[in-house]
DNA sequence: CTTGGATTCGGACTACAGTCCGCTTGTAGG
DNA sequence: CCTACAAGCGGACTGTAGTCCGAATCCAAG
């Protein structure tokens, strides 16, 4: 291979027993995570189940919350394609105010389906460390643009955390589960705070 | 004694070994905190700064967030009296809807003053605990009080978490250092966005 | 002062996430 | 097919939160 060139495209081609690793471990945890739950699943746990050294998951996967967003990727896609590219209300088309609610039902849905393992990938060990990676970035562009396309008196990047923070996996398992709100309920609420916020208010 | 009477006042009068290793432990942490930063300091080496075993440590204070919390006992206990019985805006006496807006710039204050142990006391090892334990279910109950006086067609419990969240240890903390919003910048999100929640929108 | 027994102490122990490094193996080039 | 070496492997190791239980201690009552 000339070394002066790059394989294909930046990816160096990964090995054949990675890629086989790769697939057993997510095998694996989606077994053990399905079997005894997502929290009571530990990483050696998986490794063993994967048949493959601590090492190996690690070094695949750097750490629990990225595993646990690597078994979501199908999902997640799905959702992000719907409200960055989906039929309106959710995608382009509807007013941004009505998007902003469309996106925050869509997402406390998609909490209420993978709700263990959105909590796992949000729950990282280092604190703050949620923000910087997962799809929370993309979340916030996507809110930042809504709202300053309905409100251009606010603040758009600290608003578009402001109402992201409710819609935390955290928050919202809270409230699905220890608090028993339905989800309905969550939606309801959602809808009047976001036509509140991005509603100009009477002078 | 008589067996048949408590001793005084439920509290079973703490024994005296007990109450000098609770008082050696909380200097203890206090020191190493400020020496070293909260996040880089162990549980074992406070245990042994105090000169206790990790045990003793561990039954006086249950876990590190609880820790954490004891020493901001002071300071919670002040911030929670001046917005239940302390001078308007933040106390009685002011309209709900500028209560609301002083309370949060005051936690965001608070945040600011005292985060690292915030976060280490909102930082449960179980998820969703710091929603049961700590000061967050006295902050809760102000806010739905605030939520049904301003604005009784909200879902005030709803509301009031949806409120909370933006105010909690880890966004807030990750605003004024992974952003650098300026605490200022962050205050007047709070006071637009609560406004807008409180303020009934026109038909 | 002595004693009885509940309370507390302390550090060994478990379980877990994440790191490290010497050994193995797949693969590209000859 | 052979070879060299980068890539990958695996499990021992570290550091941490939290548990457990036999031993030591304190306090009240006599």
């Amino acid at each position: 291979m000339n070394p002066f060139e790059l394989p294909v495209i930046g990816v160096p081609t990964e090995r054949a027993d990675a890629a086989r690793n790769r697939q057993r471990i997510l095998c694996a945890a989606e077994t053990l995570f399905a079997r005894n739950g997502v929290a009571a699943t530990s990483m050696d746990a998986i490794a063993l189940e994967a048949g493959v050294g601590k090492g190996t998951l690690f070094r695949r996967f750097g750490d629990r919350a990225s595993l646990a967003l690597a078994l979501l990727e199908s999902s997640e896609r799905d959702f992000q394609e719907s409200f960055i590219r989906g039929p309106a209300p959710l995608g382009p088309g509807a007013p941004p105010c009505e998007r902003l609610i469309a996106f925050g039902q869509a997402l406390l849905s998609h909490l209420a389906a993978h709700g263990d393992l959105l909590l796992a990938a949000q729950t990282a060990g280092t604190p703050g460390k949620r923000f910087d990676a997962g799809p929370h970035g993309t979340y916030r562009a996507h809110v930042i643009t809504l709202i300053r396309d309905a409100a251009a008196d606010l603040d758009a990047e600290y608003t578009a955390e402001a109402l992201l923070a409710p819609l935390g996996a955290e928050v919202v398992l809270h409230q699905l589960r220890g608090r028993g709100m339905a989800l309905t309920r969550l939606a309801a609420g959602w809808e009047s705070l976001a036509r509140r916020v991005l509603t100009t208010p009477p002078i």
